[in-house]
RNA sequence: GCGGGCGUCGCCAAGCGGUUAAGGCAGCGGCUUGUGGUGCCGCCAUCCGGGGGUUCGAAUCCCCUCGCUCGCCCCA
């Protein structure tokens, strides 16, 4: 390549795309405020530390999608690729925890070093949100709830989401026991991949996409027979809550998220048109891991939503244009600068102003004025300069009948009446 | 990391071994020396992602490389 571009998997983002992120996030902040929860901002590099033990080493993630490297003082640092470790560990770092419960949210870049696809970048963008020090069924439903209405008031449609329960640790624990048991007894019947991951993270074998272990692994012992009572009570009442709140699920009994810290509720809420990478928003409870980290034992739940793919989802529909109000027009030295101080008056108004620094016929001016989406026109030519007044014309006009002439002062006022009327 | 498809102007796109490399949109200039949205005229790729090779001759064939894309893996 000739010239310089962006790393591979790192998108920019034009202006022709920023206003539905804008407009997602707006949306986003506004649902989290009305939600009780507040915003928190951690470093986008972390020890590496934090993710090997927070997310787990066996897992793809820290395996083999992180972008590690030494800084100056050797450290081994790691571009955060999830937000759940940064957050617990800002929350245990300041003793957020002592002072009760937290409701936060998040968003901002994250990095996986993987081969890009349909709504997957090595640098991509989540929104996830975490509440720390709950643990009654009722709060899995609350996250969840506040993901899907965020969904649905995006006006997303065609969303699934599905639900498992991996049980506490115990019952993880034990039944990955039996699990990996049956599972060597039929090592030799099994695709490469999942021979390879009995020991290193025998639950994603029950994902396995081969058919042949898919189906040996119909008759594998189940997860949900392997939940103590209580685990599976807790279960049954996420569901019912679920229920009571009109949210439609579907249970996925193969449904392991990836990640190490999950146990009980996990869940995914997915949409069929984004191709291999259906799953917009993803979480669960994490009950350990905040004392994994170094902190108190604190029930935890959980999300992360994926902004990409949320874009993606929405790109079909209608994105909002920032309208202008003003567009100024002018045509010499001494209009120049009664042009841009007319701007800045407008501006200091609050009024959405852009001047055309052109110098170009008034004819091709009015022509960038009209393209501008612009709701009026100000014009300045040596004429307006002498008398220090304004030319006003109504752009959506088609005549010069309403056209008029005032000053600075007047024409701010005008625009200021006439604002909030179509 | 492994497979498949693709890569011509800012965007869309013709071209398929010998063309001055179509066309549309956008942009710029003009018709209209101070007034827009339509119309008309003109300008806008010595070069076809990059580098090698085959050939008298390549954007068109081959190799390598980079990038995009789809799938696998995994996840948001």
């Amino acid at each position: 390549m000739a010239s310089l571009q962006s790393l591979r998997g790192m998108a920019d983002l034009l202006p022709g795309q920023i206003g539905l992120w804008q407009h997602v996030e707006a949306r986003a902040r506004e649902h989290f405020r009305r939600s009780g929860i507040t915003e928190i901002r951690t470093p986008l590099l972390e020890v590496t530390e934090l993710f090997a033990r927070g997310i787990g080493e066996a897992t793809d993630v820290v395996g083999k999608e992180m972008y590690t490297f030494l800084d100056r003082g050797e450290r081994s640092c790691t571009l955060r690729p999830e937000g759940t470790a940064s957050v617990v560990r800002a929350a245990i770092q300041h003793g957020l925890l002592s002072q009760g419960p937290q409701r936060l949210w998040y968003g901002g870049p994250m990095f996986r070093y993987e081969r890009p696809q349909a709504g997957r970048l090595r640098q991509f963008h989540q929104i996830g949100l975490e509440l720390l020090g709950f643990a009654d069924a009722c709060s899995d439903v609350e996250a969840i709830a506040i993901a899907w209405d965020l969904l649905a008031e995006l006006g997303v449609a065609g969303l699934a989401l599905e639900l498992n329960s991996l049980g506490s640790s115990e019952d993880r624990a034990r039944y990955r026991e039996q699990l990996v048991t049956w599972l060597e007894q039929r090592r030799d019947q099994l695709d490469a991949d999942s021979q390879a991951r009995i020991h290193t993270n025998p639950l994603r074998v029950l994902d396995a996409k081969h058919p042949d272990t898919q189906a040996l692994l119909a008759e594998s012992p189940s997860l949900a027979s392997a939940l103590s009572d209580a685990s599976q009570a807790r279960f049954a009442a996420v569901q019912q809550a679920l229920t009571a709140l009109g949210i439609p699920f579907v249970l996925n009994p193969r449904l392991v998220r990836g990640l190490d810290y999950y146990s009980h509720t996990a869940f995914e809420i997915t949409s069929s048109q984004l191709g291999a990478q259906a799953t917009v928003c993803g979480g669960g409870r994490y009950d350990g891991l905040v004392q994994q980290l170094g902190g108190p034992a604190t029930p935890a739940i959980g999300w992360a939503l994926g902004m990409e793919r949320l874009v993606l989802l929405l790109s079909q529909a209608e994105r909002p244009v920032a309208a202008l109000d003003l567009y100024v027009v002018s045509r010499g030295e001494a209009a120049a600068t009664a042009a841009l101080a007319l701007a800045r008056l407008c501006r200091q108004a609050g009024l959405a102003v852009e001047r055309d620094a052109s110098g170009s016929a008034f004819a091709k001016q009015f022509k960038r004025a009209d393209r501008s989406g612009a709701r009026w026109a100000a014009v300045i030519g040596e004429q307006e300069a002498d008398d220090g007044l304004v030319g006003l014309q109504d752009l959506r006009a088609s005549d010069h009948a309403g056209d008029r002439r005032l000053g600075p002062v007047e024409l701010v006022e005008a625009l200021q009446a006439a604002r909030g009327r179509p």
